[in-house]
DNA sequence: ACAGGTGTTATCAAATTTGATAACTTTCAA
DNA sequence: TTGAAAGTTATCAAATTTGATAACACCTGT
């Protein structure tokens, strides 16, 4: 464990339910962000390309990858984007 | 094949660029569409108890499975959909 | 025929996402 | 150092989704 103060204090505010709950609720998105950038740069391809093939800019692109506040992206931006790439999008469900 | 009629006036019908494009377009979102629904139904969950679970109306269930004008749902409302039948959601990215 | 349960549709306001533009930071090569 | 490329952030308007309420349709068992 490198930082131990901060995962003593991760641990802390996850006791807390408010944030607790927006840990969890978020997380996934994260994720969803992660194979998103991933699927892009696996290609060789940047933000401002993607935009142009996607019909879009260049900082919607990076708000949708790397934005601070923004939350939960549409299906259809999701498959946007993954087209846009050569992908499709299929969404599986999983028990907790 | 059953009705062949159909079928043809489908197959005319997609030679339209536009027709065939917002065929493309839905089609994904109506496979989400069914997952959903064989979600919930296997449970035994009617569209009541599911929106009371998701703290919203069954009206707005209903249009979220079957709705005729309502496109893309976002990443938010997926999740809670599953969370409320005990899964998580998982995106996959195909080639196409 | 009736009543209850289930699902659908219509409508409006509220909330959120998306598009567009511009300015800014960082990195890297010339 | 200068300049360009890549990505980030801020902001506003436009578009879309979502919540809420109400009314309607459909079915099934009594």
């Amino acid at each position: 464990m490198d930082d131990l103060s901060f995962e003593n204090f991760k641990d802390e505010a996850l006791k807390n339910t408010a944030v607790k709950k927006e840990y969890d609720a978020l997380g996934p998105v994260f994720e969803l962000r992660r194979k998103l950038i991933k699927l892009r740069t696996a290609k060789g391809v940047t933000q401002e390309q993607l935009a142009r093939i996607m019909g879009t800019n260049k900082s919607n692109i990076s708000r949708l990858e790397s934005g601070e506040n923004i939350s939960y992206p549409t299906f259809k931006t999701i498959s946007k984007y993954a087209a846009a790439l050569g992908y499709k999008v299929d969404i599986e469900f999983r028990p907790v």
